[in-house]
RNA sequence: GGAGGGGUUCCCGAGCGGCCAAAGGGAUCAGACUGUAAAUCUGACGGCUCCGCCUUCGGAGGUUCGAAUCCUCCCCCCUCCA
C-alpha cells in the first residue's frame, strides 16, 4: 500500500488531522508509528462512543502502526474536568485497578491483544516527583489554561476549579513526551489536552505528534455525546437483545449518523440507502440492518440473526420475551400485595412507583392490564408481571 | 486578612413565617399515537401499611401554635478589595 492510500484510509471518519502535513512526513519514513491513544479509568464499561476511537486505533494497528492504550490510572485520580462544568470526584486507587482491568478485558474484542501494548501513566507519573511536577507545571500559563472551553465556561459561570485540575492536560502531554507518540488520538473534546502534549514534547526536545480529533458519537438521545453518567449509551459489553433494542430505538436521523461513525460499509452503499429511505423505503429496515451489524461485531452472527427474531416477536407481535429467568418471592401470609410484589421483583424502585404505574395503566401480568392497585396475589402461581414496555419477571409465588 | 453574594427535591432554578412535598424548565418514567421509532399530546415524577400518614430545602441548635423561609454557631462555594 502507498503512503497516499495509508493517508487517505487514516483521514477517513476523522474530525481534523493536525496537521496533515506532519503525517505525511512521518508515513513517508516507512517505519511503524507510535499511536497513543489514553483512557480514563472512570467507567466501568466501553460504549459505542468509545470505539468510534478504538476502531480508528485497529485501522492503524491493521496498517503495521505500533499502538499504545495508555490507561490513565494516575489521571483518573484526579478526575478529567473535560467537558463536565463540574469538577469529577476523585476514585479511589481499588476502583481504579478494577476498571482498568475491565477496559482492558474489552478493547481487546476490537484490537490486537499482542499487537497492542497497555500502559499505566501512574508507571512514570509517580517517578517524576514534585520537581519534576513542579517543571512541568512551569509550562504552561493560567491564562492559557483558561483557553480551554470548559474551564473557561466554569470561570465566567462562577464555578470553582481546583487548582489540580489544571494538571490534567499537563500530565496527559507529559504521558506522551515520556511514550514519545508519533500519533495521539482523542475525542473532539481531548483537543486541547493533545495540543498541550505537542507543546511539552517541543519542551523536551521532541518532534511534536500529529493530533488526530475523532467526532464525538452523540448518545441514544440524539443531542448529548455518548456517555456512562449520562445514561444514553450502548456499552459493546450489554447482551445481544438489548445492545440490538437500543440501537433500534434510535431516532431515524439518528441512525445515519452511527452509520457514518459506526459501520464498517462502504460510504457509497450508505449513501445510497438513505437517498432510499428519502425516496419512500422504510428506514427501520436500515436499522435493522445497522443493529445486526453491530451485534455481529461484538457478539456473533447467530446472536445478531436471534436478537432481530425475538425483537420481532417482542415489539411487532408483542409477545413475551421467552427468556425470562425465573424469579422465587415468598409470600407473606396475608398475601402478597401488587405494589409490593412489583418492587420486590425488581421492576419498580419504590411501592409509590408501583401504585404510580398501576394508577397509569402500565402494569399487566400474563399480557393482561391490571387496574386494580390494591390487588393481592395468593402462593402457588407462576405469572409474567410487566412494568412498562420493557420491564418483565417471570415470578413464581411461594 | 476585609467586604458582599450564595448553598432548595436527579440537574437548572423560583420560593423568603402558614394555602410548600415546595413554581417553571430539563432529564426520566407511564399512557396515547407509532416503525419499541423520533416528534407530538396526556399524565406522573420523596417514601409508606397510598383517598391518609411519615421524612426533605448545606449541617447542628434555637425562636414560634407553625420555618425552606427568622436567629446563633459551623461547613462549603463565588465575587471584589488586599
Amino acid at each position: 500500500m502507498s503512503n497516499a492510500e495509508m493517508f487517505s484510509l487514516i483521514r477517513r471518519g476523522t474530525n481534523e488531522i493536525l496537521t496533515e502535513e506532519i503525517l505525511e512526513t512521518k508515513l513517508a519514513e516507512n517505519r511503524p508509528l507510535r499511536v497513543k491513544a489514553g483512557f480514563d479509568p472512570t467507567a466501568p464499561d466501553l460504549h459505542l462512543g468509545h470505539t468510534v476511537l478504538i476502531n480508528k486505533m485497529k485501522q492503524f494497528q491493521d496498517l503495521g502502526h505500533d499502538v499504545l492504550f495508555l490507561i490513565g490510572d494516575f489521571t483518573g485520580m484526579i478526575g478529567d474536568p473535560t467537558g463536565k462544568n463540574v469538577t469529577r470526584k476523585p476514585l479511589s486507587r481499588d476502583e481504579i485497578i478494577e476498571n482498568a482491568a475491565t477496559y482492558e478485558e474489552q478493547i481487546f474484542k476490537i484490537l490486537d491483544r499482542d499487537k497492542t501494548s497497555v500502559k499505566f501513566n501512574s508507571a512514570w507519573i509517580h517517578k517524576l516527583g514534585s520537581a519534576g511536577l513542579v517543571e512541568l507545571a512551569a509550562q504552561h500559563t493560567v491564562a492559557r489554561m483558561l483557553e480551554r472551553d470548559d474551564f473557561n465556561k466554569r470561570y465566567k459561570n462562577g464555578q470553582p476549579i481546583a487548582i489540580h485540575e489544571f494538571l490534567y492536560p499537563l500530565i496527559q502531554g507529559y504521558d506522551s513526551v515520556v511514550l514519545n507518540a508519533d500519533v495521539e488520538l482523542g475525542g473532539t473534546d481531548q483537543k486541547f489536552n493533545l495540543l498541550v502534549g505537542r507543546q511539552l514534547q517541543e519542551h523536551y526536545g521532541q518532534t511534536p505528534q500529529v493530533v488526530i480529533t475523532m467526532p464525538l458519537l452523540e448518545g441514544l438521545d440524539g443531542v448529548q455525546k455518548m456517555s456512562k453518567s449520562l445514561g444514553n449509551y450502548i456499552a459493546i459489553a450489554d447482551p445481544a437483545n438489548e445492545m440490538f433494542g437500543k440501537i433500534m430505538s434510535i431516532s431515524d436521523v439518528l441512525m445515519w449518523r452511527y452509520y457514518e461513525l459506526l459501520s464498517f460499509r462502504p460510504l457509497n452503499e450508505i449513501e445510497r440507502w438513505q437517498q432510499n429511505c428519502e425516496s419512500g423505503a422504510n428506514p427501520r429496515d436500515f436499522k435493522y440492518r445497522l443493529a445486526e451489524e453491530i451485534v455481529t461485531r461484538f457478539h456473533s452472527s447467530a446472536a445478531a440473526r436471534k436478537a432481530l427474531e425475538s425483537f420481532q416477536a417482542r415489539f411487532q407481535k408483542s409477545a413475551i420475551p421467552e427468556d425470562l429467568e425465573l424469579k422465587s418471592l415468598t409470600t407473606p401470609k396475608e398475601g402478597y400485595a401488587i405494589a409490593n410484589l412489583l418492587k420486590d421483583a425488581g421492576l419498580t424502585s419504590s411501592t409509590s412507583e408501583s401504585y404510580r404505574m398501576l394508577r397509569q395503566g402500565g402494569v399487566r401480568i400474563d399480557g393482561e392490564k391490571i387496574a386494580d392497585e390494591k390487588l393481592i396475589l395468593t402462593s402457588g402461581t407462576t405469572q409474567v408481571y410487566q412494568v412498562g414496555k420493557r420491564k418483565f419477571a417471570r415470578v413464581q409465588l411461594l
